[in-house]
RNA sequence: GCCCCCAUCGUCUAGCGGCCCAGGACGUGGCCCUCUCAAGGCCAAAACAGGGGUUCGAAUCCCCUUGGGGGCACCA
């Protein structure tokens, strides 16, 4: 095969804005952004709200405030305007008509007039006799002239797409290849609903041809409707763009694919398959980039991407055709080396928000000094607050049992107290280069082991069993705040050891 | 029920007829480092669903079975 992709090509993100920005969404922009960029071509941005009726509220907003997060920018849409606008196809309903009407006259469409209920009775009868539930033809068989004049009448109608009836139809997936069905197994889908708006069949294929796109990678959903798209597109006699379909998403388990009960369960479990519930919970958008890249695509070797690198070795022919199970302690890896690579200023301001949600005043002198110490201990940006909160805190309350270090008595632990105290009185300063040899050898002189003795101060320091280093902390915390809160340790720990 | 798609370690995947008694990553276990927690380094266990073909040779091509997934709306 040809190396064909490096021409640029025209792709479109074509989402419908009827719930929330879900992982399956996110993948396939990427995707289409990934393989625009690689070629050097558009990535469009449509917005398919032509069901007024499933229309929600703020969706598209939603979805617009996730795609800016996650950094795929479009080239034309909604917002941004273009060459082929209007981008929504709420504002396209007259060119849809046009186009079914065009398929009417070609002989490639009919309006149907039968209602609903007998549809429906239609459909029952054929699922009670076992038989494929399909539109029955009745309409399809009326006099062109005849049902011309019904619709001039103003008779209540829907326009179908004439199917053919006999032979095969084949269609080609970038990703599966040739993939024939029987004409039979079709249905006369309906293109124009009765109160005039166009359904995803006839909106999509007309606007994918108006607005020149050339590959179009969608859903798996899309795979049972594909030759129907592909008949649409014939009919009028329009080049194919070339196809791909992606898999879907499995539940972690691997059994089944997403439903909404497991994202309401992965929302319990501190988790989620919502792009701004992610970006929420600390996850950065380099982060979830790599990890959703990473589902339906392979990289041999080095797979720690940034954007541009995914841009750099991306290629369509090599995504995979398999469903794949979510994965969130990949997540957890992916964002956790991202952050790493971060430059501290960078992670300064985006772990600041986080801190300040707690309800933190941030100086950011603290915040610049603490950042390079969670640097390679946090996995998402909200874990800085359990880990760091406390330099931001005047006062640190430690549990009277955490002082004490597993093996030793409260006694024990108050003799640590009182003589590293000492120690750290005798300084002038307390900075991480000047305390830790005087009190390693502390450690040295009472015999002990340095996580007894450290540990013991790190819990009067922090008021936490886990922290950064316990040296650079205290440099952070300040010569009189540390002795302060070690003078409180050794209160506690006389109450104890009485 | 009918139609369509898919099938390599638990999971995501590399592999596109010989380089593979199958490579990487997550996770898991062990070791090292170590003031806690991490990070980092090293090591280990772990897969070609089954059966037929084609071929000198198959994880790679074909068929069947099994398993999984998707779809069957005046939704997208």
């Amino acid at each position: 095969m040809a190396d064909t992709s490096l021409s640029p090509v025209r792709v479109r993100f074509a989402p419908s804005p009827t719930g929330r920005m879900h992982l399956g969404s996110a993948r396939t922009a990427l995707y289409n952004y990934l393989l625009a960029r690689r070629t050097g071509g558009q990535f469009i941005l449509r917005i398919e709200d032509t069901d007024r009726k499933r229309f929600v509220p703020g969706a598209e907003e939603e979805l617009i405030d996730g795609m800016h997060w996650l950094g795929i920018q479009w080239d034309e849409g909604p917002d941004v305007g273009g060459p082929y606008g209007p981008y929504r196809q709420s504002e396209r309903k007259e060119i849809y008509l046009e186009y079914a009407h065009r398929l009417v006259e070609m002989g490639h469409a009919y309006p149907c007039f039968c209602s609903r209920e007998r549809l429906n009775r239609l459909r029952q009868e054929q699922q009670r006799q076992k038989r494929p539930p399909r539109y029955d033809g009745l309409c399809r068989r009326l006099d062109p002239d005849e049902a011309a004049r019904r619709v001039a009448a103003g008779e209540p109608h829907v326009i179908r797409f004439k199917t053919p009836k006999e032979g095969t139809t084949t269609v080609h997936d970038l990703l599966r290849g040739e993939i024939v069905v029987r004409n039979e197994t079709l249905d006369d889908y309906i293109l124009v609903k009765s109160d005039g708006w166009a359904l995803y069949h006839l909106a999509a294929m007309v606007d994918d041809h108006l607005m020149k796109i050339t590959h179009v990678i969608r859903g798996s959903e899309w795979l049972p409707t594909f030759p129907l798209h592909a008949l649409i597109i014939r009919a009028f006699g329009w080049e194919e763009p070339t196809w791909v379909h992606l898999s879907v998403f499995l539940k972690p388990s691997g059994k089944g694919k997403m439903s909404k009960r497991d994202a309401a369960q992965a929302i319990k479990d501190g988790r989620s398959i919502f792009v701004t519930d992610l970006r929420d919970l600390g996850y950065i958008p380099e982060g979830v980039l790599n990890w959703v890249v990473l589902m339906g695509w392979g990289v041999a070797e080095d797979d720690v991407l940034t954007l541009d690198e995914m841009v750099e070795r991306f290629d369509v022919r090599h995504l995979s055709p398999s469903p794949a199970a979510i994965n969130f302690s990949k997540l957890d890896h992916f964002n956790g080396k991202h952050i790493r690579r971060l430059s501290v200023d960078e992670l300064a301001t985006r772990v600041k928000p986080f801190f300040e949600r707690a309800g933190y005043v941030v100086d950011d002198d603290v915040l610049r000094k603490i950042t390079p110490l969670i640097q390679e201990r946090i996995v998402t940006l909200e874990d800085a607050v359990d880990m760091a909160g406390f330099f931001f805190r005047d006062e640190v309350t430690p549990s009277p049992e955490e002082l004490v270090p597993k093996g030793l008595d409260a006694a024990q632990a108050l003799d640590i107290a009182r003589r590293s105290y000492n120690v750290l009185a005798s300084l002038p300063e307390i900075t991480a280069e000047a305390a830790e040899p005087p009190m390693r050898a502390l450690v040295e002189e009472m015999g002990l082991k340095a996580r007894q003795v450290f540990g013991v101060l790190r819990v009067a320091v922090t008021g936490q069993r886990v922290s950064p280093p316990l040296f650079e902390s205290m440099e952070v915390v300040g010569r009189e705040k540390v002795l302060e809160r070690v003078r409180n340790a050794m209160a506690m720990l006389e109450k104890m050891a009485s």
